[in-house]
DNA sequence: CTTGACCTTCCAGTAGATGGAAGCCCTATC
DNA sequence: GATAGGGCTTCCATCTACTGGAAGGTCAAG
């Protein structure tokens, strides 16, 4: 199998899992022309790695989450503890998202969005006190090729 | 004023207001001895950027936005366009969310936590249909130094 | 005059890829 | 055998929005 095999049959684009050689996430063995030597075991792992991304663990989370895949004696205690980590991660996220979104639509509802200057959007933006630091953005839409996935790149 | 007394007036790291000259988002004059001129209305549009940024408007939207702030002729249509695309990000963003945590909160609540290796949530990873591409992680815990902050650098 | 707090610029690094260039490799066809 | 093409390789640059740090200029106080 070549990385144009794997890559159709992981999900992974093909730059990505070469990226995961690089860092060192998984490393394929090589042939003597220096193309990665691709076997099911390799497969299987960045699959489970494509599945875990989207569970939106960290690469240094997959990183343990695949010794620990590996690992036959694992105790899932430090598996869930991983997992509740991102739980509580993701619910904040949300929290905050959702007050971001109250906000937004209280001042786009009471905007005209006509031709004149006035604007509830603009004068908040000119005086609102800031309920915190800068956030940053959110769900830009991507230079991603992918129509398919509704992206979600660069929650940063 | 100098850049200390500006970033403490406008909320923003002193990096930050630099990195916003730099850019060329809001430019102050310079004294001859190099040092940026700080006045009340570049003290404004800091604050103003610092708000935008708090509402997940990126940078270049905040470019427009500042456009459309000194434009006394704007249209409320032309803010209100920019502020409904934002809220369409953030409730899309919050969606997915509440997806991801509904897994993570199934495979968490059925994974013993125990010493013994067998743990649902990895066999989901194992084997679970990836639900579509790899998403970037959430809301990770940043490098950021501000304590209050509850942080949401990196939603990527 | 020195100290120390400011200010300046510039370079590097963060996460997680992605795009593209330059150059092998391999197979098929002419 | 030459050539065309596709796939493979590496390496470098780019993206977002900063942040950290080094090297060095400036300024007010003591």
């Amino acid at each position: 199998m070549n990385i144009g095999d794997v890559s159709e049959r992981s999900g992974l684009p093909v730059k990505t899992v070469r990226y995961y050689d690089d860092i060192g996430l998984v490393c394929p063995p090589r042939r003597a022309n220096g193309y990665r030597e691709s076997g099911n075991d390799y497969l299987h792992k960045l699959a489970f790695l494509g599945r875990a991304r989207s569970l939106g663990f960290s690469i240094e989370e997959c990183r343990t989450l695949l010794s620990l895949y590996e690992d036959r004696e694992r105790s899932s205690s430090n598996v869930k503890s991983i997992a509740r980590t991102q739980l509580a991660r993701i619910d904040q996220k949300i929290e905050e998202l959702q007050a971001l979104s109250g906000t937004l639509q209280d001042l786009v509802r009471r905007c005209r969005g006509d031709e004149r200057p006035e604007c509830p959007i603009m004068e908040d933006l000119a005086q609102r006190r800031a309920s915190g630091r800068a956030k940053p953005p959110i769900s830009r839409p991507s230079p991603k090729r992918d129509p398919e996935t509704l992206d979600s790149r660069s929650m940063q």
